[in-house]
DNA sequence: CATCCCAAGGCGAACGTTCGCCTATGCTGT
DNA sequence: ACAGCATAGGCGAACGTTCGCCTTGGGATG
């Protein structure tokens, strides 16, 4: 374990430590004989190279940097996974930083990143999408990317096609007969959520319909938060037919809110959910919602991070990701004479 | 950001590097006029610490590895937040490595990890809980701990009470009055799952029951493989009035099989699940289940790791957590007449 | 007035690499 | 027999730190 460098490898093959070096990359001018002799000698010892002495010199440490949101739910796991992958697939490390709630500690975990000399770094971090120091630490720094707002901008962005998101429930609902379309919101500060409500009422007044802000609930993106938001939608307002969820978490308390106030799923209540979340297949009913390839998401933008790398001069390209309408069983034609 | 070091510094303030180097650490002697001056020298050129060149000379990282299975699941994936919680609480970065399914990178992983000077490694990859290779270089490498067995042993265990896992739900359940008692099993292979098999066996034998193998069915961990196996156990043993089911997530499974098999849940079967996933709380009917402190035991994982690192010579002292029932609707006394 | 001491800061070395250039050796050709 | 040359491998420097010891100079002390 006392750490066994080139030195000494060198040592017991009787050649200089550079020489090793030369062998161990496959670099230089060297004689089979003296080949074998390093390759067996740093068997024999057990060298293993020592990447930080690589790295100080190469200055490139072959590590990507990564803060995120929360990822003990299933969203953003998807996309670290897709990132570690790909990552992965190209011989980089990923250094982890998952952030308090309110994004607070941001600056500070940017600050480590780049002190260990990162290649790049990838934000998954709504909460700090206004946070105009984050925005210039970024600017400054190493290469990145994000897969939300940046304030300030300069920061290219990889994500989901977020008017399919919205757009696809609605428009499906309104196919299916629907006109007191509710919706379950997640956190209304963040872009994402109001992004999908301005789809949500643009789509809606399209069709000739009204806006009408008792229909929207804020769920918070969370269980609990789908199933109260349900419970005052329903108070509030008994005629609605139809709820968009803008997350199948939400949903799952959702279909259970509308359970216990005796509404069929779907036949007094469509519910459409957006994620594909791997239990949104066996929910009941099994829910209808809109599917978000999270994995290739967090592979595009370790695959953009990698292109901005490499021509630092690069024109910042957004990526965007279509996203799909996935039918199962929780929607259905509008109850009749509504 | 062409790296500013100690050099550009020093010769900013008019000091030697290492004076600097001093300053910024806060160690040496130094008038509080020259102090200032380098301390805004450092300032104004933007100066960041190249933590690559700190650690070749510390001989200290300050770097956590984490191997784990994929973790776009909740479960694994709440480790790992528990796990880079409390790194950084200490000042660790983590560095992630997800494996294939069948865990085939590992040896390959281990090795980066180790390139890289991690000062400890945290295994969570049940999949190679049978790779002597693993157990090798596990035991010759860094300090480690893991969330698993590890073949050949010699590396601390943290986990959770596997024996309250199997036991407390079908105490819960015999004592309902169930006598029929089926299990849903996560991939039969794990240690864990053939723990909780040998558990469910003994606790029936000592309320006088027989093992039944018709009664057991492999769910494989995911949503639905439990739905499959639910199916294939009420064609095969239509009798049954419960179901243990070893983790939520084929839970969902389950429910969603027995209510398209016109079983009501808990009325005419009673679901048990393992882990308190989120979604747990709200499915319908709402889940009775085990709560896992998953978090807690990432935690204590990390915890257990700096006592290894600090005393390499402690003896390795498992940590197991207690788990406890969480009780809601999917269980009831078991039909009468049977 | 010589001595001693202490505070402030300089300096060399080391951590483990990679890179580019230099040297020594032995072989070819005439 | 000797110039010329390719080839194997050595060597110095650099990457950016930290650490411990050394030097300098000024002020207190006897």
């Amino acid at each position: 374990m006392a750490s066994v460098s080139l030195r000494d490898v060198a040592a017991r093959a009787n050649v200089s430590f550079q020489t090793v070096s030369k062998v161990l990359n496959g670099k230089g001018n060297v004689t089979p004989a003296t080949r074998q002799r390093i390759i067996e000698a740093a068997e024999e010892i057990g060298y293993i190279p020592n990447a930080l002495a690589r790295s100080l010199q190469s200055r490139s440490s072959l590590t990507l940097g990564v803060i995120t949101v929360d990822f003990s739910n299933t969203t953003p796991a998807q996309f670290l996974v897709g990132i570690e992958r790909e990552a992965r697939r190209h011989g980089l490390s990923v250094i982890l930083s998952s952030l308090e709630p309110d994004g607070s500690d941001c600056v500070r975990y940017l600050r480590v990143l780049m002190e260990r000399r990162v290649d790049g770094i990838i934000m998954n971090a709504p909460a700090t999408e206004e946070d105009e120091e984050v925005g210039r630490l970024l600017r400054a720094g190493p290469p990145s990317v994000s897969l939300h707002d940046i304030a300030g901008g300069g920061v290219p962005f990889v994500g989901l096609e977020s008017e399919g998101t919205a757009a696809f429930p609605i428009r499906h609902l309104l196919a299916l007969g629907h006109r007191r379309i509710a919706m379950v919101t997640g956190f209304r500060q963040r872009h994402s959520a109001q992004r999908r409500t301005a789809i949500y009422r643009q789509v809606l007044t399209e069709h000739g319909l009204p806006y009408d802000p008792l229909l929207v609930e804020d769920g918070e993106w969370e269980v609990e938060g789908g199933y109260a938001a349900t419970h005052r939608l329903l108070d509030r307002a008994p005629g609605i037919t139809a709820i968009y969820v803008q997350n199948d978490l939400m949903a799952v308390g959702v279909l259970n809110a509308l359970h216990e106030r005796g509404r069929r799923v779907p036949d007094d209540c469509s519910v459409v959910g957006c994620d594909d979340h791997p239990v949104a297949a066996r929910t009941i009913p099994p829910l209808t919602t809109v599917h978000m390839p999270f994995f290739d998401a967090g592979a595009a933008a370790v695959r953009l991070l990698l292109e901005r790398i490499a021509s630092r001069s690069t024109p910042p390209n957004d990526v965007i990701l279509p996203v799909s309408m996935v039918y199962r069983a929780s929607t259905a034609s509008a109850p009749e004479g509504t």
